[in-house]
DNA sequence: GAAATAAAACCGACTGGTCGGTTTGTTTTT
DNA sequence: AAAAACAAACCGACCAGTCGGTTTTATTTC
């Protein structure tokens, strides 16, 4: 039986993700991680080939969860999915809120590394890439006017991106969730047909 | 003659900004600084506080800047000064892009503490008074169709934040310049009375 | 205006502590 | 018994900040 192996791998990705977030990618050390967990730095150590590997390892994590969303809305119609993006805001921008700081200081002092850069910028792509094939699939469909899909999915990210820092920056300067909708409702009306 | 002086803190500052910029505000640590700045870690301390504090004396400049450009376009109707910043993109876009990546590793470790959370967020206001102004006022003068100001406001600047941010992770995903460009344009246009 | 004094600027070795990662040894699993 | 999983002590590099002392600059005194 490897399922105390598993189950150790498993407490020490929590205790990453809950660590990372609250106290950020640096404050959090190796040592705090394992504490948490409840193991030895050997144990740790014997899972992960680094820190950085662990936290490679989240991104491949949350990779996945992406997947399965977009997977999920695969038989919707365009206004249909965006409908549903639009209803999940708040868990998406609470979750968002959440890993953002971390993954951010994470891939600034990591970036350099080739390697690194790759498997953070991928999680990056996917997105850009869902949202041009949504978009060409609205315009081809006849639910949206003639946009530019490229230029527009930039646009989307920027706006979810923008905000996201925002509302890290100023947390009390708006109402956040409100602002988001909002400009999510202003940017897809500005695509539909009427 | 307090020169000499007055010498030794601009290059720090310079090195401060060279360094930080090129290596990060962390991995840039104060001996480099200090080497690159030809002076000794005695007159460092000298003149800065801590790390932090000279980071924050570095904001203090940036927001000087700041205020300059939004007092030298005073004078000019609101169409007007969106042309000129339209204009000034590549320059922004530049000095943004240099600028961001040091601001939001300090922000990101130091935002915990009140006063230097304080300082970094002033900006960041700044620019929404501007902006937030800037739109009331074109609403007011008739140029711009009744819009939201606040709302607006925070809608340009997550699209400016938004394409920085896409434009460090993916450099060569798209030509930034243009997007921004045409992002700024598509978000003016909507706004202009015709 | 030259010597004496005070003050500001500057130097660089040193400290205290942190942290990622390694090594060595022990326990558990199969 | 061999291999995988885990524990615990340990290592070495790094780094912000300190401190005693030196040099330069400004001010006062005679």
């Amino acid at each position: 039986m490897q399922q105390r192996s598993e189950e150790t791998r498993l407490k020490i990705l929590e205790s990453a993700v809950k660590l990372f977030s609250s106290r950020g990618f640096n404050a959090a050390s190796v040592d705090d991680i394992c504490a948490d967990a409840g193991i030895s730095k050997g144990a740790f150590y014997h899972h992960f080939k680094s820190k950085q590997e662990l936290f490679l390892a989240l991104l491949d994590g949350w990779l996945q969860t992406i997947d399965n969303a977009i997977e999920a809305s695969k038989d919707m119609t365009v206004p249909e999915t965006f409908m549903q993006i639009t209803e999940a805001f708040p868990y998406i921008f609470e979750t968002a809120n959440e890993g953002l700081p971390m993954f951010l200081e994470f891939w600034l002092q990591a970036s350099r590394d080739e390697k690194i850069w790759q498997a953070s910028v991928k999680p990056y792509r996917r997105y850009h890439k869902y949202f041009t094939d949504l978009i060409k699939k609205g315009v081809d469909e006849g639910s949206f006017v003639e946009v530019d899909p490229e230029l527009t999915s930039r646009m989307i990210i920027s706006t979810a991106m923008g905000l996201l820092l925002q509302s890290l920056m100023d947390p009390k300067g708006a109402k956040w969730e409100k602002v988001a909708r909002d400009s999510t409702t202003m940017l897809v009306n500005g695509m539909l047909k009427k």
